[in-house]
DNA sequence: GTCTATACAGTGATAGAC
DNA sequence: GTCTATCACTGTATAGAC
């Protein structure tokens, strides 16, 4: 027979995690409240990240590097670049679901939280542009140019989640991204 | 004669309380780290602000919206277009010190925060919107692109703020405002 | 107006029963 | 693998001496 309650594996928690870091950032994730979203109790938190809120937040970041490397990067390497840029804006405005959810790795560049996963974040970073550009390369942009359209791309992205979340305003964030799309490819 | 120790007044206080809460965020802004930076004994902040930390950050937030009311919405809706729009992307980069510090509005309304001062973060990117949108009108600007262009530029900052950072990369700040700047006039 | 002392809930973290 | 109990510490907040 089977239990009652659910029980857990480590990869089942990441997500659970992620959604709590997302909404209440790293200082104010607390295991409390961690325990009373997710209804693991600590014991088994730290069964699962014996470095504590540490090693879960890490491990939230190396999913959503692991998600952005497989479903953006990679394509953009590899793909042709017209199609792997249009999926790129497609798959942003569905991770992000339109602004109703920010980006974690965005959110802890803005605070203090940056020392703690510094390279992290700079990682993901440094590999959407490099990846991005190198696609607007190969679909015969200058590369004079590429780099910096590359950085507006991303940093547009950013920039929509925070509008649109201070606005309360999806429509914005779709609005946006569409705008960027069409002056990433024309302009 | 004159006393020792420095004594304050509740407006010496804000700005010092700014720095901590952008650098620290809401919630990792504990009063313990606030009266190790400032030297300011908790007895004397709960004289300031008997609200507490909330109170703390809306004098901040209170602050940060006068600043640019004064500075750059009210230029942008009074002076001429042009010159106001230009003073606008100076003032931005030596406001936020060229991505060395964050915009503690957009910071705010990234986590959980957004909910405790909901109407000042969504009146402060509203203001600017609009003020920006009305500059843009005035020198000649379709009405049906301006508001568009104006949310564009303001997300663009704060996505200068998140990748600068992320970055760690000063002057990717200063050449994305650039080219905003050249876009926003342009385009 | 600022200090020290202190209240007491909440913090991350650990140990041991099951 | 999960629970409860508990640790030492830090959190916000208050009171009273000076």
């Amino acid at each position: 027979m089977s239990a009652l309650r659910t029980l857990y594996e480590r990869a089942d928690v990441v997500p659970l995690l992620a959604e709590i870091f997302r909404e209440l950032g790293f200082e104010g994730a607390t295991l409390s409240r961690i325990t009373e979203r997710t209804g693991i109790g600590k014991g088994s938190l730290y069964h699962f990240f014996p470095g504590g809120k540490e090693e879960m937040a890490a491990a939230v970041l190396a999913e959503v590097d692991t998600w952005f490397e497989q479903f953006v990067y990679e394509p953009l390497r590899r793909d042709d670049p017209a199609e792997a840029i249009a999926a790129m804006w497609k798959n942003a405005d569905a991770y992000f679901r339109s602004g109703g959810r920010i980006c974690l790795v965005g959110a802890f560049a803005l605070d203090e939280t940056r020392e703690r996963f510094a390279t992290t974040i700079n990682d993901y970073f440094q590999r959407w542009i490099d990846a991005l550009a190198g696609a607007l390369v190969r679909s015969g942009r200058p590369a004079s140019e590429a780099r910096a359209a590359a950085e507006n791309a991303v940093l547009g992205i950013q920039g929509a989640l925070v509008l649109s979340r201070a606005l309360d305003d999806k429509a914005l964030f779709k609005r946006a991204l569409d705008q960027m799309a069409k002056r990433l490819i024309t302009s």
